[in-house]
RNA sequence: GGGCUCGUAGCUCAGCGGUAGAGCGGGCUGUUUAUAACAGUCAGGUCGCGGGUUCGAAUCCCGCCGGGCCUACCA
């Protein structure tokens, strides 16, 4: 629409303005001002839903894939979120994080491809399910575990639909046509081939565990699936006759334990006591009313205790008769209380060193129940101690604990509440007269982090992976030597987690997940390593899902060689940070368009123990390497005060509001302007700050658009007639250049967006626009130096519109095809621009550094001018500048006047006058302002003494004069 | 309880042994030819607190306080 560039004012041509209106000549068509249809207010929340579907229209992620084709491949694997829910902000700060970073490599040079996932599998949504039954009346175990898995399934394909819109109007780009997920048949089929790899490698192995165990959910819950609460529980002391041991006044005295699980008092097989601690005995002389101490009866506690213990057991008198350090109680044996009731407790219980034994309570005694607590588990594995079990998953008293009145008595209801176990055994223990005391504490507990319910520690039977065989961990831990992390302390972290953790508890007594589809030999308890086995349930899995192992006879999958009868089909599930861990077999390694190691993974810090450890693993154990040659993590977000967001707090700030109010765009600043390496901060107040910043980012391109309305190439100057200042600007551009590809190297987008908006608000706007305006406004179209600072435009927009694209995905696109047209490719198809080396200038830019110190001072010295009403724009003024010779030198061949946009100057060698301008930090020059000499030319208000020189043109100034042209403004 | 980590102007961040920095925001002013835009200028910090090392510490060490992530235990 607009003319092309022309010797004369277009603005001449259109005549807006009759001529006799006005005895002022309209000057102000005469000059050219920026033009542009880029709008000035960004109403984001209707221009991006509209971008976004113009780039689905175009298939935009397509055209980047076919046009990147060859390119060396960067992969960001994508973190599966899990499908459950509306995204919350951490969700929106991670993905845009990831987006950001795969635009930014692809503009580099890369064939970035970034498919998203979903993790489908496990607790929650089998919660949700099950939730649905509650409400609708249903028993959720009597309904087919075909049926149940299927809306489970559904359930997951629902939120992965939602959440996959929410991700897009982030202006996150992907595959999201074909997005990978841990439910799709090929995944499951992938999964239990992981599984059967370790199976095959001798990895996995099944053991017993005492492990945390819901009875409301009937299952092993994973750490992650563990909260602690408040939680009162029974606290017993209790008598264990000592039996035999070194010293003859031990025996028949009695090893006082305290402990507030009374119910794993069955389980009992030890007494652990600390090496360093001090233990006396306590023969006590008198009780207190009330007491279930005899007086007479010798008690074994740690002296730093004995009165705590004394006060406890209501013991008025006692005195020590015997004093020893701890260590000296090895060999010492004790019988269990319960000895005699029943045969099951004909067994020994010795006393044991520990390194847990501390003396912040209880009597210095342990209690130690191998099948209750990890500590006690890892003392019986030392000693050799037996592992009873006495619970069921419902938490119910087992036959092997030998006594009617225990047998079939629960520790926790159905529902969570308190059972009756604790009472049975306390009830024994008083009868049998092993009962010290009794009492309550409050104190936190393991509970469920979905049904809110306690926990329990019950041994059972698990599946593991074994951290030593085949050399796992240190293969783990060599892989991680050989890992970019990003920040570099994520190295430490996870590495101090794999050097300790114990064998990888991969099982799970539950329905909604992949089957830990193995067979166990019946006869001798070996896994079934059957290659054509495997593949037969692979196959199946890949036409059928996992279902099918549910569904199928075992002979289907056992085949001709073995007989059904003789193996044993396990029906437990993966965990679900198995299926997260395996995602690179069956998403990377199966796609022909990514490749295998990862690029990147990119995930909040939480996942060092969670995603990052379970694909570190899941990698080293089948391919002796790690899935990712990089590993970038990210803080979480908080409030605007530091503090952790919640729905009672009210400080939540929901990314879907922030999109609708204010733009995805905002949110994607927020993401750069943070430093993402340690914890964010998010609020109505930081929002705001976004928008200021977004304001002057669009409002930079805008007028870049305005000032290159009509540019054509032929208005290009190349860079040898271009002039220094022009030159210095694109000395910046390559200055910033480095500094965005270092920036985007080292994933700095704080440091690489920091640089950007410093240069837009302080070398651009504040200095090179504001000075290049008078030439831009005012100078004929075909004038060099009006060409030069177009041509220097046109590669500041080039420039800017790709070194933003990453972030302000919307605006840069919105910029760019506002100047190149509807039909033009999209600006993120670009790369970035290649700056010739020879743009950058040192030599130059020390130049102007002194440059624009000395224009401070003149820019100072018209504040003050301006602070007296001498003057109000600078052009009215004229100045002239004393200054030493290395500023007079700096200004060599540079118009004083034009730079800090006066009217006149004069640069004088030499000290400044006394009463001359000056600034404390800038010794060496000195102004002196003065009013201009001459009239102010009505169309570029510059006042000059040449205003009226030319004829017919009486109110401008000759190079205004030559501009408007002979004839054009008086014919008006 | 332990490990890791953070605490610099109202906000977001630089600085990481040598006299406290930037951008934004704020106040004031100008401009009205980027105009719900632009420019100039000014004011803001005892670098969480307390010790120590050093000629010198925001920067190194120790302790404390406060935030965050992870983890353990509470027998």
């Amino acid at each position: 629409m607009p003319c092309g560039p022309r010797p004369f004012g277009r603005a001449a041509s259109r005549g807006r303005y009759g001529s006799g209106l006005s005895m002022t000549k309209d000057y102000k068509s005469t000059i050219f001002l920026p033009k542009t249809d880029f709008p000035m207010k960004a109403e984001l929340p209707k221009r991006e839903p509209a971008m976004l579907a113009r780039w689905k229209q175009q298939d935009l992620n397509g055209q980047i894939r076919s046009s990147s084709k060859g390119r060396p491949k960067f992969v960001l694997h994508d973190g599966p979120p899990y499908a459950n829910g509306n995204l919350h902000i951490g969700h929106a700060l991670n993905k845009i994080l990831k987006d950001v970073v795969s635009r930014s490599q692809q503009m580099l040079g890369k064939d970035s491809v970034y498919v998203p996932g979903w993790d489908c599998h496990g607790l929650p949504i089998e919660w949700k399910i099950e939730e649905r039954y509650r409400a609708a009346g249903k028993d959720k175990d009597a309904v087919p575990i075909l049926e149940f898995r299927r809306e489970c399934r559904e359930f997951a394909q629902h939120w992965i639909g939602v959440q996959s819109e929410e991700f897009q109007r982030l202006g996150v780009m992907g595959d999201w046509a074909n997005p990978y997920t841990t439910m799709s048949f090929d995944a499951e089929a992938q999964i239990a081939r992981e599984i059967s790899k370790f199976a095959v490698n001798g990895g996995l192995y099944r053991g017993a565990r005492p492990v945390l165990w819901s009875v409301v959910e009937k299952t092993a819950l994973a750490d992650a699936e563990v909260e602690y609460h408040d939680h009162v529980s029974t606290t017993i002391f209790v008598r264990f006759p000592i039996i035999k041991s070194k010293f003859d006044d031990l025996v028949g005295a009695s090893a006082v334990i305290w402990t507030t699980t009374p119910w794993t008092i069955p389980g009992n097989r030890a007494i652990a006591y600390g090496e360093e601690f001090d233990y006396q005995l306590l023969d006590v002389r008198s009780v207190a009313e009330g007491s279930l101490i005899e007086p007479g009866a010798r008690l074994l506690v740690a002296q730093s205790l004995s009165e705590e213990v004394k006060s406890a057991l209501k013991i008025e008198q006692a005195v020590s008769v015997w004093s020893r350090k701890g260590a000296e109680l090895a060999g010492t044996v004790a019988s269990h209380p319960f000895r005699g009731q029943d045969k099951v407790y004909d067994f020994d219980v010795p006393l044991l060193p520990a390194a847990h034994v501390t003396l912040e309570a209880g009597t210095g005694l342990v209690h130690t129940a191998p099948g209750h607590g990890v500590e006690d588990f890892e003392v019986g594995i030392a000693y050799g101690l037996a592992l009873p079990d006495t619970v069921d998953e419902d938490g119910i008293f087992l036959k092997n604990v030998g006594m009617d009145s225990l047998i079939g008595r629960r520790v926790l209801t159905a529902d969570g509440k308190v059972g009756d176990a604790d009472r049975a055994v306390v009830s024994v223990l008083k009868d049998v007269g092993k009962l010290a005391a009794q009492g309550k504490l409050n104190h936190s507990y393991p509970h469920s982090w979905r049904s809110k319910a306690p926990l329990i520690f019950r041994n059972t039977a698990q599946w593991f992976i074994s951290m030593e065989t085949n050399g796992l961990r240190a293969k783990a831990l060599k892989a991680i030597e050989g890992t970019r992390f990003v920040p570099a302390t994520g190295r430490n972290r996870l590495h101090s987690m794999v050097e300790s953790r114990p064998d990888w508890c991969i099982s799970r007594q539950r329905a909604w997940g992949v089957p830990i589809a193995v067979f166990v030999d019946r006869r001798t308890g070996k896994l079934l390593c059957d290659q054509a086995v495997f593949d037969r349930i692979a196959e199946a899995f890949e036409k059928e899902g996992g279902d099918c192992w549910f569904s199928s006879e075992p002979a289907r999958f056992l085949g001709p060689d073995h007989d059904p009868a003789n193996f044993e089909q396990v029906k437990d599930i993966v965990e679900v940070w198995f299926e997260a861990g395996s995602t690179h077999s069956f998403v990377l390694e199966k796609r022909a368009d990514l490749k295998w190691p990862a690029s990147l993974y990119l995930e909040g810090s939480d996942q060092h123990r969670g995603w990052f450890q379970a694909a570190l693993l899941e990698a080293c154990g089948t391919r002796d390497r790690a899935p990712f040659e990089a590993v970038l993590t990210h803080g979480f977000v908080l409030d605007e005060q530091g503090r952790k967001m919640s729905k009672s707090d009210g400080n939540v700030v929901a990314p879907q509001e922030v999109t609708d109010k204010n733009g995805a765009e905002i949110l994607r600043l927020w993401v750069v302007a943070s430093d993402y390496g340690d914890d964010l901060r998010i609020g109505p107040g930081i929002l705001k700050h976004q928008i200021d910043l977004y304001r002057r980012l669009r409002n930079t391109l805008r007028y870049l658009l305005g000032n290159l309305a009509s540019f054509s190439e032929e208005e290009r100057l190349p860079y040898a007639e271009m002039p220094e200042l022009e030159r210095w600007i694109l000395h910046r551009l390559a200055e910033l250049d480095g500094v965005v590809r270092q920036a985007i190297h080292d994933f700095d987008f704080n440091a690489l967006f920091t640089a950007l908006h410093t240069f837009c608000a302080v070398d651009l706007s504040a200095f090179y626009f504001d000075v290049r305006k008078d030439s831009l406004y005012c100078d004929r179209p075909d004038a060099l130096a009006r060409r030069a600072v177009r041509t220097i435009l046109d590669q500041l927009f080039s420039c800017l519109t790709a070194w933003l694209a990453p972030v302000m995905c919307f605006t840069a696109e919105e910029a760019w095809l506002s100047r190149h047209g509807e039909q033009a490719p999209s600006v993120h198809l670009r790369q970035f621009p290649e700056i010739p080396a020879a743009w950058r200038d040192d030599a130059l830019a020390a130049k102007w550094k002194k440059v624009r110190a000395l224009r401070r001072v003149v820019t100072g010295a018209l504040e003050l001018e301006r602070e007296n009403k001498r003057i109000g724009s600078s052009l009215q003024a004229a100045t002239t500048v004393y200054a030493t010779d290395d500023y007079v030198e700096a200004m060599r061949g540079l118009d004083l006047a034009e730079i800090a946009i006066t009217s006149g100057a004069t640069l004088v060698a030499g000290a400044a006058p006394a009463g001359a301008f000056t600034l404390e930090d800038l010794a060496g020059v000195g102004v002196v302002p003065a009013p201009a000499d001459g009239s102010k030319c009505q169309r570029c208000w510059r006042v000059l003494p040449d205003v009226g020189s030319v004829a017919g043109h009486e109110d401008i100034c000759g190079r205004c004069a030559d501009a408007v042209g002979p004839s054009q403004v008086a014919a008006e």
